[in-house]
DNA sequence: TGACAAAGTAAACACTTGTTTACTATACTA
DNA sequence: TAGTATAGTAAACAAGTGTTTACTTTGTCA
């Protein structure tokens, strides 16, 4: 039953561990591991877990949410919610987990390029800022959220947003880190 | 040793399960089970993870990522890059999972609410949308993301940008998700 | 109705699990 | 220097683990 499979899915994200056979037993009201087993051998073909060793692992799938279409937010557009794929946030926002932070956002400067004030940023260290990145930077002894730019050895960061200026880093410029996803929570 | 610690989150992250306590001997040059369960002990002190029954679980925090502090976006402003907190994303955008899915935005008519094609938004269905909140809605027979206001029964679907119109719906209007966050990915 | 596949039961298997007790080695402080 | 926490070792424990074999029930479809 696919309601089997859902209940262990309940059971998953309420303790943040898989059952066990028996516990699936429990769960689903089987009376021998068999079925349990059968059960769990089900998902692993569907990708909803996978063993490692003897162990039984949930899979990203597991934990993921559904992705519908997309909407048109330009105007008014048929868009069947059909279910597309479906993903996990962490895996989806950040590629390399030992060096990916969070930071803040704070001022205006890069309104235009849909970051608002509140919004969190992951950041990645150590990755290395192309054109048009938008790049966290300790300039002149100061932090910054800027997009970087450089032409001829000669680096600009320039804000998204017309009321304020571009900077051109006079003495010391480290970039410190490189703006990969956003995220913002209403 | 700390180390130990970190090498227990390396091994979670890559095969997506706590070690036990004997794979922790074999991973940390123990050699004995008692120095593994002292170490799970002061982690589970620590908050890392935590027992259910005689399982152990890992908690958000063994998932998590440093949350740093506030970048001032608006101009260069002295922010030390010290850990604030840590969070899981999923955690942080998602609070209810079951009624929550994702959508692609297209189009520039959400533009100055920061919403870009291409971004993702975290869409909850059945939640009562109030007024300013985002919504999906199914207007006429047709699909939008919108900005929600309601004065006395009658409904307004704005958009956020001069150049588009607002739409006062007509027949039928079914708003099917509020926005709850969104993400986006460079 | 009968054949056949799918799902469930029961019991036993070898093995791993976290825990515990008693003891030893190391590090640090008064 | 002696005392004392802290960290590590060794061995044994009961309980729980996933797996397997043989059998029974259930449901489906020609």
């Amino acid at each position: 039953m696919n309601t089997h499979i859902t209940t262990i899915k309940d059971f998953y994200f309420k303790h943040n561990r898989l059952p066990s056979y028996r516990e699936i037993c429990t769960l689903c009201k089987y009376k021998s591991t068999r079925s349990a087993k059968l059960l769990i051998d089900k998902m692993e073909d569907t990708g909803l877990v996978e063993r490692d060793g003897k162990k039984i692992v949930a899979t990203e799938l597991l934990g993921s949410l559904p992705v519908l279409g997309r909407v048109e937010a330009g105007f008014p557009a048929p868009a069947q919610e059909e279910l597309l794929d479906t993903m996990t946030i962490d895996d989806y926002l950040v590629p390399n987990k030992s060096a990916t932070y969070i930071l803040e956002v704070s001022g205006e400067s890069m309104i235009d390029a849909g970051l608002l004030p509140g919004d969190l940023v992951l950041v990645e260290r150590g990755k290395p800022a192309k054109n048009g990145d938008i790049v966290i930077a300790e300039v002149d002894g100061k932090w910054t959220m800027k997009y970087f730019f450089q032409k001829n050895s000669r680096v600009s960061l320039e804000p998204a947003n017309k009321n304020f200026r571009t900077i051109y880093p006079t003495q010391e410029l480290k970039i410190s880190a490189v703006v990969i996803s956003t995220m913002r929570k209403y």
